[in-house]
DNA sequence: GGTAGAATTTAATCTATGTTAACGTCATTA
DNA sequence: TAATGACGTTAACATAGATTAAATTCTACC
């Protein structure tokens, strides 16, 4: 906002998107050189904007009525619940995530989304992204790779369940986000945000609300982490990667 | 090959892709009516078939070569592996299953893919993928439906991984499997195809290889299936359902 | 048709994680 | 400043599932 007199005043010699782009923008200007026309149109995807209160469902398993998701700001999480109450977090999602980027269409919702902390988010008629994929040839590809990446995290989801104890499982989240943030620009020095609660974490680590607390001392006790109000500091990354076998190649950016 | 003397010999009527046309034909033609050119060119991309022994790696956790891998015939997995030789399955794929339809160009494989059995599969220039949603626009929406389908399956198994008990596991693996098949058109009876060994299963699973057999003997002696040589028959899946709160939806068909 | 190696089954023991319950801390509001 | 409620921490005990090992059954191959 600030930054738009500097834009009118001095000549842009710019080939990055202006800084007051939207995050996917601005995340995909950052792998790809997408034409000034691709990036409007990506921008004019997200004009119709809604705001979800913390805690709030924004998508329940079941509906019928599809809609893409561009969150803009704040967290999310996609979900799954039991009968018992219980519920399985399938993954985060932060600022320039998709939600819903491939919809089964006339087919029903097959996990919940809600809201971590308020969230500002652009609701896309899901036909636009198969006009992307026809007219935006760059855009295409990026949405491809966005695909791709959630399939690889959601991948290690399940190595993390399946295969990890309860620490390196932390371990290996940690890092999945630490990255994640990294390329949004979001890390501030080694401190990473965690809006969640330990409950939060202990439904996405498929673990009890005390052994994740247990956990997280564990490694807050060996020197791995610091632990504060929100923001978790990795001390050691080296250690974290060796204890959990996180590859951060997984994450990796691509360029065209 | 035998049944080209019957489309030669009759006038065909069929608006159903023809009984020799490959898998993927056969499962996208249930649900959306393809064009006989769109018909033409998913044949057309899978000439260049490749044949893989069982138990061969097709794919390895950080190939750089990228391939789109359209599987014909057996069954195969996706995985990751440990450092100390332990295993997570990701997932199955069986005929008319897309291995690799998003991928990272310029990036590396997240995980490996291997043969169950014997394996036909096309093998096909990922770029011919994107080419499918600029031109064939009921092609696109059948990818994107594999898509949606490919991450509701991950998405469960996460569910299974993270909160379900051990026989509720196996018990959700199975009826998601049932589904698959039923689709392709190959359960006989009650009887799902069981081609992998009780350590894939065990992989699968995020269990131990005794852990499985015992919740595998477990079902039995509940009267919920019955197990001979690759193959378990599904006695009361009603049971099996509400056992491992199974959601059929997840897996359900579309239709344009 | 016999044999070696693979796959399955069962039992005994151990351990990581779950459960329950109590207590602490902090922020909000009365 | 007290009361409340959400969240975090710790301890004691219970249990599902891991581990190890050995026996048994398949099955592929000679």
């Amino acid at each position: 906002m600030t930054s738009i007199s500097n834009s009118d005043a001095a000549l842009s010699i710019d080939l990055q998107p202006p800084a007051e782009s939207s995050p996917l923008v601005r995340k995909l200007g950052s792998l790809c050189l997408m034409t000034a026309d691709e990036i409007e149109f990506l921008e004019g995807l997200q004009n119709n904007t809604v705001v979800i209160e913390a805690g709030a469902d924004f998508v329940a398993e079941g509906d019928t009525r599809s809609t893409t998701f561009i969150l803009i700001e704040g967290w999310a999480i996609r979900y799954t619940a039991l009968s018992d109450g219980r519920r399985q977090i399938l993954s985060f999602a932060v600022p320039g995530d998709i939600l819903g980027l491939h919809i089964n269409f006339n087919a029903q919702a097959t996990y919940s989304a809600a809201a971590m902390n308020k969230l500002k988010l652009a609701a896309v008629d899901p036909r636009r992204i198969l006009e992307i994929y026809q007219k935006y040839p760059i855009l295409a590809s990026g949405l491809s790779w966005c695909t791709a990446r959630e399939f690889a995290i959601l991948g290690d989801q399940a190595v993390r369940l399946g295969r990890l104890p309860a620490r390196a499982r932390l371990a290996h989240l940690l890092l999945e986000l630490w990255y994640r943030l990294e390329l949004i620009g979001k890390n501030e020095g080694r401190w990473l945000e965690m809006p969640m609660t330990q409950l939060d974490l202990a439904d996405t680590l498929g673990l009890s609300l005390v052994h994740t607390n247990r956990s997280l001392a564990g490694l807050r006790r060996s020197g791995l982490i610091e632990v504060k109000k929100d923001y978790i500091k990795l001390l050691d990354i080296e250690a974290l990667t060796e204890l959990s076998e996180f590859n951060p190649d997984h994450l990796a950016e691509f360029s065209i």
